[in-house]
DNA sequence: GTTATTTGTCGTCAATTGACGACTTAGTCC
DNA sequence: GGACTAAGTCGTCAATTGACGACAAATAAC
């Protein structure tokens, strides 16, 4: 199979023109070092979210308008080059601002929440994110593994003490249960991205209606996770 | 980039080893063109999930135990069997009896859901199917695009109409709400398989309690989603 | 048994693909 | 303006990969 070949090829017949199709007044400069590889570094992110990893050098090489051969004097080899995009599109995107705000008592956990998953919406479930994400926990190369998960874990750990201390209830003794508590919310915002950004679903009602509408039945629906059962056990 | 190369390396390995480590006892028979078809599309499914679409013909012609010749005989070549392998494995495990159990009014809501996420989590939201799903959603080969869509519109506005009745609210206008709502469980509970097939999640606590207990809060924080902004106007 | 048919493999072809040595060219320094 | 350095390309190699023609062997038909 030759996902996309079409799209690739169309880069490739687009380098051909290169030279062709440059716009007279401005110069075909060379750039130094840094700039050309982080033009790379950035094309990459994008090319591979897009293809897959498993997408060629050559037509990523296209679509920097370079010579494949110049890649290889930024990155000693595609898994190298691979390794970078992954920290830097998958883990870049990751705040430390995020726990401070959601700590912070005195405003509702319902506002803390919107404005929290709002941001993180925007800025880390974009489609690019996603792809990427989705690509390589495919692939399972395990390129990071532990770190976002202790970072999610954290968020979940806060976000399930947040809601708990401002409703009343106690914390349950057992770590995994938080987690999966916080998932409930987490995991619904993130299977939202997931629809608007790969299956293509409908966008017509607006993201910032349907994350405050998550956060509204996760806060009105958490006592029912506590209730009888609601412990797991 | 070599994704599994060591797995598939070792498949092909053993391929060459077939001979000797076969059962003396069991004879290493000819199959029927029809058994061999259905053999190589079952090993396919496995195959192409585990690996990607984007695996090679001869690593599966080696799981199957056969020469990658063989594969051309049953399929014209690998995008046909690829369309074969989603026909069976993605749209074959959905279900017709859905719908009648979940508008069975003689039941509450709550134990209807449960039911259906359980049959649903075990027959649908299996690794291999959670994987092949992702694979081909993120080539958007679009292999079927509106198919699935369409079962799943027909799921989440029957839960929807569900709960509305059961909990005397009254319905929304506009469809794409109607999904957003349904989503909101739907989405939950998918994304509780992502993270337990794909991300290998902890397993401590267990899925029929997770599932429960994703209902119940959904069905809690129900009401909350009608309320004021709930309808996202 | 002999023949015909079906099942299966061998070996190869052309295109692809990661990688890299050897070379060219643009910019810089004096 | 000549020489040096850094930026960039050409062309190629070996391995991979989808595809398939030609042939071998097992089973069925008679």
């Amino acid at each position: 199979m030759k996902p996309k070949s079409a799209s690739l090829r169309s880069a490739a017949k687009q380098r051909k023109n290169r030279k062709r199709n440059f716009k007279p007044g401005v110069k075909q400069t060379r750039l130094p070092a840094a700039e050309r590889r982080a033009q790379i570094l950035r094309q990459a992110e994008d090319f591979f979210a897009e293809y897959g990893l498993t997408a060629q050098t050559r037509a990523l090489a296209d679509a920097c308008g370079i010579s494949q051969r110049l890649l290889y004097r930024f990155f000693p080899n595609k898994e190298a080059l691979l390794q970078e995009v992954y920290k830097d599109a998958i883990i870049g995107p990751f705040k430390a601002v995020w726990l401070p705000q959601l700590k912070d008592r005195s405003r509702p956990v319902e506002a803390r929440l919107i404005t929290f998953y709002e941001d993180y919406f925007a800025n880390v479930l974009t489609r690019k994110w996603l792809r990427l994400f989705l690509y390589s926990s495919l692939a399972e190369e395990n390129m990071a593994p532990d770190y976002i998960s202790d970072i999610i874990k954290g968020l979940m750990e806060t976000i399930v003490e947040e809601v708990i201390y401002e409703q009343k209830h106690s914390l349950p003794k057992d770590k995994a249960v938080i987690h999966e508590m916080g998932w409930t919310l987490h995991g619904n915002i993130s299977h939202f991205a997931i629809r608007r950004h790969l299956y293509g679903a409908s966008q017509t009602v607006p993201e910032r209606q349907v994350i405050t509408y998550h956060v509204r039945a996760y806060l009105a629906g958490f006592p029912a996770m506590l209730r009888e059962n609601g412990n797991f056990r």
